[in-house]
DNA sequence: GCGATTAAATTGCATTCCAAAACAAAACGG
DNA sequence: CCGTTTTGTTTTGGAATGCAATTTAATCGC
């Protein structure tokens, strides 16, 4: 057994293979991934130890000649993450375990908007839910942190946005991990909220994936290889580039927007309930939106091919469900699809945001990816 | 020395190192690659011996103390391809080095269309061009196949498309190689091309780029850290899906048919000449297609936020600079971006489109990305 | 019931590839 | 001329895997 916390490259791809299967002997694991057996044995072994993985105790009796399989699967609280989500007005947080549980999570609302409060509130919140949790603080493998908006320049060490006007220049580790006292990594809302679908919702099983993000804005995120692709300054995958601010777009903001002009009393898209759902402005907007993001649909079946397009967000889940309905019935994206059309399916882990945030260390820890040190040693 | 043909992950990431900065030292490649000096001691004495790479004579006089670098580069007859591209009514091979030149080439036009008929004459081709050559037929590490048309389902296996109706299902191991006699792979025109341009042209030092391929159709690759992403049934980055075929886009096919409809005498795209640059109609259909690229580009960058768009294929050359300089001058490709938009440029190795063909087996040989059986064996 | 058969999992050994560190060589500069 | 500096080489050891032989536990057929 080996001491270092990131298992190594071929552990990952078992991790991997476990998440997207549920359950799978050593001998399935050596036929999926090419590996030998023996390299299988060694390896799930290091996981198990590790406490990562475990093996059923259920003999299964297949009915087949020969030694029975096995079963090996996750195990639910082998790697426990914090995630901590920003919302321009409060401050979400959970403890999660590896299958996407969420143990304890809180929702606070924030002073102001300055770096220390913010940062000073989700740190106590977070020490709050181990107290509450009786988790062992040296189990969490990590923290994520997420929240809306753009990027600057310098993608991952700096990232001064929009909405939080007045922000220092960040570098992650050095200015975020004091906070936590544990490593912290940081993504934009929309596509750590992909990694929530990619590790523990609906793209499990996926390997190439596209994420629409419906919140105030229009995020997303493209998954290749299992793995967010970031592009130039983070910024590929941005849908919402594609609706320019001038006009009306399919965003929160704009829904709100319509409601203000309307005379709904409605300020944060957490107040809108089902009783505003069917009032005659609500409809002018789903209905316009709906047209506008089956467009989108065809331009990212169009670029991207992706295996799938994901819908998630902070909308009112029953307007996203509407949403996914629509674009998945019949009306066809567009002409010459010589192949059916991706399907468009529903986000399943976006009720907490926090949780994309909370799934961040574990893509940190359990990527199926090569990391940079590991191309340099070569494995 | 290793007697196998595939130089190792590590070496991959040194002959793709030198291939972007033309020159390097050991020391320059170890700082870069983060490897040791003694693995790139060891690893470029293989790649030496295997006449991947060659050490220049000249001692490098850069007033530094110190030993004096000893540069690297590749050695341009290291690694020999051959390839072969078909257009609706011609064949066109060659054999290249692996710098990207094309040793010799050749143009047949074909009989008829059959599957047989097409290869049979290219096989004679590539033939000829050795015997030409005076090239050791052993040094050619592989051919490259590449004609225009979407591919049908199960990608790999099964090409059938509808330029070439009557063709059978068709295995590139099973049913190509026998016609050559020596490893063949295969690829969509546009996405060969693109392969042509980050192994030998403007790509050459970039991870992430998009390429858009005007020829009869509208094709196009994106490339994700120096490796074409595919997609679903390889249809991602297949711009030309984002123009309705029942309206007019900017392809070669709609231009013939506009010069058709104006009485223009041409019916291939190679039968265009500078006479007919200046004709109205043809201003008319540059125009309107420099408005709609303008429209892809923006998506392209919305969408993948690459590097750079690289703009290539076999409309005429003149007509290809316009529409790029137009493009990459003043007007801006959209609202909002905060970041500058992706740099547009010109392909520079689209003239000869077979060498996107030969450019095949050097990205099966020596592509800096991890292979199948590596992961397997995690190396 | 009991050996034959079959498939899963394990173990020891060889191989491949790379890092670390010590070492050698060539130029510059006082 | 000799120390300094930078480049490149050699040696040794470690990490991870594949291969082949072996062990284990179930089913099948007599």
């Amino acid at each position: 057994m080996k001491t270092s916390i990131a298992p190594s490259f071929n552990a990952r791809r078992i991790l991997s293979a476990l998440r997207g299967r549920g359950v799978a002997s050593r001998a399935d694991l050596a036929r999926d991934l090419q590996l030998t057996p023996s390299t299988v044995t060694r390896l799930t072994g290091d996981l198990i130890a590790r406490g990562l993985i475990a093996e059923r105790d259920e003999p299964i009796r297949t009915g087949q000649k020969g030694y029975p399989a096995r079963l090996l699967e996750l195990a639910p609280m082998g790697l426990c993450t914090a995630g901590v989500y920003l919302d321009p007005d409060r401050i979400l947080t959970c403890l999660a375990d590896s299958s996407g549980g969420v143990i304890v999570s809180e929702e606070v609302r924030a002073e102001d908007r300055s770096f220390e409060t913010l940062m000073t509130e989700a740190a106590a919140s977070i020490d709050r839910l181990v107290a509450q949790s009786g988790l062992d603080r040296a189990r969490l493998a990590g923290c994520g942190v997420s929240y809306p908006g753009q990027y600057s320049e310098d993608p991952g060490r700096v990232m001064r946005i929009r909405q939080f006007d007045g922000w220092p220049e960040i570098d992650v580790q050095r200015d975020l991990s004091p906070f936590f006292g544990m490593p912290v990594s940081h993504m934009n809302d929309a596509k750590a909220a992909c990694l929530a679908e990619l590790y523990h919702g609906r793209a499990r099983d996926l390997g190439n994936f596209c994420h629409v993000w419906l919140s105030y804005g229009i995020g997303g995120a493209a998954v290749v290889d299992q793995k967010p692709y970031l592009g130039r300054n983070n910024q590929a995958a941005e849908w919402g580039g594609l609706f320019p601010k001038s006009r009306p777009r399919p965003s929160g903001q704009d829904l709100l927007g319509m409601l203000e002009a309307a005379g709904v009393a409605v300020t944060r898209l957490s107040d809108i309930d089902a009783s505003h759902l069917q009032l005659p402005v609500m409809r002018e907007w789903t209905a316009r939106a709906i047209d506008q993001l089956r467009w989108l649909c065809l331009v990212i079946a169009r670029t991207y091919a992706p295996e799938a397009i994901i819908f998630g967000g902070t909308l009112h889940p029953d307007l996203l469900d509407e949403i996914v309905d629509e674009l998945s019935g019949e009306a066809p994206l567009g002409e010459d699809f010589h192949f059916a059309a991706p399907p468009i399916l529903r986000a399943e882990q976006d009720r907490m945001p926090q949780l994309g945030a909370a799934a961040l260390p574990v893509h940190d820890v359990m990527g199926a990816r090569m990391r940079a040190d590991e191309a340099r040693r070569g494995w």
